[in-house]
DNA sequence: CTGTTAGCGCGTTCAT
DNA sequence: ATGAACGCGCTAACAG
């Protein structure tokens, strides 16, 4: 029921190569024809057909969007930023989640979009181990240590070193001396992960009349984050001070807290990492490090287009965080 | 870098009809030529042009998922579903966000998918008004009251109106008798949303002695939330039980009576809809309807693949809902 | 300014 | 069991 442009060119009275030109170089087509082959489009509804128009053209409008999961609000507001910012440029958005695939790379297929924005993906051996077999421009949402051999990308990512050491110092002004560190999952290899952990030793190390624990702690499985905080909390450090990797498991660790009636922020002040939305719904609502995440994805999609137009320029774009005070640390 | 089917058909000494044959109807080719030329792709690493492929055949191994927004939990949750049940198929997701676009349908061009998956959109008239136009198969997860001529249709749904029914009776027998009601924001004409409105308003026809406001709420902005509630509490009804469309709302809400230093559930019970994953981590943690959202999304794809493959029978998944009493509701 | 034509890569009859 | 040839719908040289 859909024409093509070859009927649309007989209607027109024209060659297909006339209606094509109407549509991706129309001040090369005489006004007159133009108009009257664009009546006709609009009146039949035409619109070039887009596999063969990928097919001609080798572009198809799209943009991969991949992140490791879904379950984590972190990477929804990040994938919620690309999305906004491709279909405000008229751009379809592919997504992709690893999950625990280990060969999801291996059968990802570039010719489906355009470009990939890539984020959080811990990858083993580095981004450059699985990554360079792609040849369509993508931007990392993620710090550029782990580029490797691939200098060349671009990428978007906040200060995680700064920020975890502007809650550790804030806890330490406050008096606390004795901390427990809720990491992400043991499985989370990513640099992420890695370099907020580096950042929490730094810390230490530099503040020696200070006792911590880290424990793993999984954002997927609540049961899972609240033993990881009693364990904190049954073992010899006695926190009085917990700082959570992002807020999902800061939430199963205020959980946690307030289920053995300790006191938030009272008897143990907490801090999470990220923001999202809902964070300031806890109650006692959650003091975090406030990163940009909508935009990180959509600056993202800004540094891809920057590609597709030609500029190959790498860009790192790095954010600022801010330490977000608001209930479940003392004032 | 990526050679096509000709010249893995040379290589082989074989025509591109064989090698075609060879991925799509293996039992045709003689084995000894099939694994010649199955060795041969896996050394080059061949698979076969998406975009050629879609052209030839008409399909795209894709699906679409449109949702109004990405900005609340529950259509995270749906996406996710989705997603994850369509990657294990082998299918990839194009997610569509309609926000407050208007000419969204207009401009979506199903060339791009093989079905789609559509949820929660209201839809001005009725979901018949915009949807006819299109020929993919698609599922709506939503009431099948809308389908309006499409009854061809399937859909996938929960139990609004026994949900909210359960949220009001629970209330009722706890001796509550003024109530406050936080719906959707105003502007949401999706059939969901009138759904629920007409349930309570339902409930209130066999409940003469009870008295009840409603005050539209938005989910996406904090501080209206807050207004809303503040305006039910400010008004002439005095609710003693809160019941909110979605968590979202019943997070802002929350927030709203505890700033006021009101005791939750003592003074004001409250009940969410939906069971977003966080509402257990809230404090007090949520009561809530809880709907299987992620298990809505998969079975979505799942009766969307029925109709890939053929089946045509509408079939149409009601799915119960149950109320979960947690902190926020009185025992 | 417009038309002809050759690809783009693959699926699929129809012969052989 | 295999190959030759056409069609899918569009873009981009090239010619006029």
């Amino acid at each position: 029921v859909r024409l093509n442009i070859r009927e649309i060119a007989d209607l027109a009275g024209v060659s297909v190569a006339t209606v094509s030109r109407c549509l991706n170089q129309p001040e090369k087509v005489a006004p007159k024809t133009l108009s009257k082959i664009r009546s006709i489009m609009e009146q039949k509804d035409y619109s070039p057909n887009p596999s063969a128009q990928s097919l001609s053209t080798g572009h198809t409008k799209t943009v991969a969007c991949v992140v490791p999961t879904l379950k984590n609000e972190y990477f929804n507001q990040l994938a919620e930023g690309c999305q906004s910012a491709l279909a405000a440029q008229g751009y379809r958005m592919l997504i992709y989640t690893m999950q625990d695939d280990v060969s999801f790379w291996e059968k990802l297929d570039q010719r489906h979009f355009d470009g990939m924005i890539v984020s959080g993906v811990g990858i083993p051996g580095g981004i450059s181990g699985k990554l360079e077999k792609f040849t369509v421009p993508f931007v990392v949402i993620d710090h550029p240590e782990e580029l490797g051999e691939r200098q060349d990308i671009s990428t978007v990512y906040v200060q995680d070193e700064a920020g975890i050491g502007m809650a550790l110092t804030h806890f330490y002004e406050k008096g606390n001396r004795r901390f427990g560190i809720l990491t992400g999952p043991a499985s989370d290899t990513s640099s992420l992960a890695k370099r907020r952990i580096r950042a929490v030793e730094e810390f230490f190390r530099r503040h020696t009349d200070c006792s911590f624990t880290m424990e793993p702690a999984d954002y997927t499985d609540l049961s899972l984050t609240e033993k990881a905080c009693g364990q904190l909390l049954s073992g010899t450090s006695h926190p009085t001070a917990i700082f959570a990797f992002n807020d999902m498991i800061a939430a199963g660790a205020l959980r946690c807290l307030l289920k053995r009636g300790i006191s938030v922020p009272k008897e143990i002040e907490l801090i999470g990492f990220d923001d999202i939305p809902l964070s300031s719904f806890f109650t006692p609502s959650l003091s975090t490090i406030a990163a940009p995440n909508r935009k990180l994805g959509e600056k993202a999609v800004e540094l891809l287009f920057r590609r597709l137009r030609g500029d190959t320029e790498p860009v790192h774009l790095l954010y600022g965080v801010e330490l977000l005070l608001r209930e479940s640390t003392r004032t």
